[in-house]
DNA sequence: TATGGTATGTGATATTGTAACGTTGTTGGC
DNA sequence: GCCAACAACGTTACAATATCACATACCATA
């Protein structure tokens, strides 16, 4: 299901990358912070909300519902994870300059969430929100379905 | 918020519609699932599911959510419906029949929903799924930001 | 009339997310 | 250093969203 060759040097290049972020626009990126976004990219695929509470408690018996949502409010906001909306489900970004533009494709067997930023999509919706006179802050683009991967392994 | 000119004629051709398809379909349009997209329909924007029990408790006391989350399943599976996934509310489709390329335009203000079918959106979405292998089933597209309206407004 | 499938009734519960308020910790100005 | 202001976090309670399981009703057809 993970794609990356290292999962571990993964999970720590996204760790840096977002101290370095933070770091450069004075955001706090508190133990807490770093801990659920850990998580996240430790799972490499969708986190709910409350299996991220769950292993949290391992380490921090008193966490809360809040606590992780809070932390989740963090990191969306600053780019470094994204809400899969379709799965109310959490996943790590993993270009948090491009943020905005980026889109998913949903495995249906495997969970797999690919994470892909095409700029020929960001093209046609910009040019159907202008035709719309819509100004748009933010958009979501979720396509379900079944990777290659499952469908050779189903045939 | 309403773009009909008249809701009631609007509403009604909705449910005629939905009337017509499921008789070609050979489907069950219940009176519970035709209460349920008429309320969708009156509301003419996202109608949340609890906000839809409490209405149809008015003339049916012992519904429950499952009375409700069950007939938004079959008009959602029949295209009668959208999920908005960002909103966890639903919409009534204005053409059941092209539903698969529906998107969303949210504002943020108004709350006003417009569906667009774009499709060059459609294509480029297919261009990047095929390059990517995948097999799409279902597409989630949602903007949201302002109408023009109520950037004019705000001026 | 028996039978099987679909729809609905009903109660319980699971899952997801927020509000409100108090405490702690950090930062910057004096 | 001290204080004011604010951000982060702890904690309790609860709101909002959604599903499960099992019983019952309805309806088509053999």
């Amino acid at each position: 299901m993970t794609q990356c060759e290292d999962h571990e040097e993964c999970i720590s290049t996204a760790i840096e990358r977002a101290d370095r972020i933070c770091f450069q626009k004075q955001l706090k990126f508190t133990d807490l912070r770093k801990e659920i976004l850990r998580l996240i990219w430790e799972g490499h695929g969708p986190q709910k909300a409350y299996d991220l509470l769950n292993k949290l408690q391992q380490t921090n018996p008193s966490a809360k519902p809040a606590t992780v949502y809070r932390a989740l409010d963090f990191l969306i906001k600053n780019g470094f994870i994204h809400k899969v909306a379709s799965l109310n489900a959490f996943v790590g970004c993993s270009h948090p300059l491009k943020h905005k533009e980026c889109y998913f494709l949903i495995c249906d067997d495997c969970k797999n969430i690919s994470e892909c930023c095409d700029p020929n999509i960001t093209a046609a919706i910009q040019i159907t929100t202008a035709q719309n006179q819509f100004f748009a802050k933010n958009t979501t683009l979720e396509i379900s379905g079944h990777c290659n991967e499952c469908l050779n392994r189903s045939e």
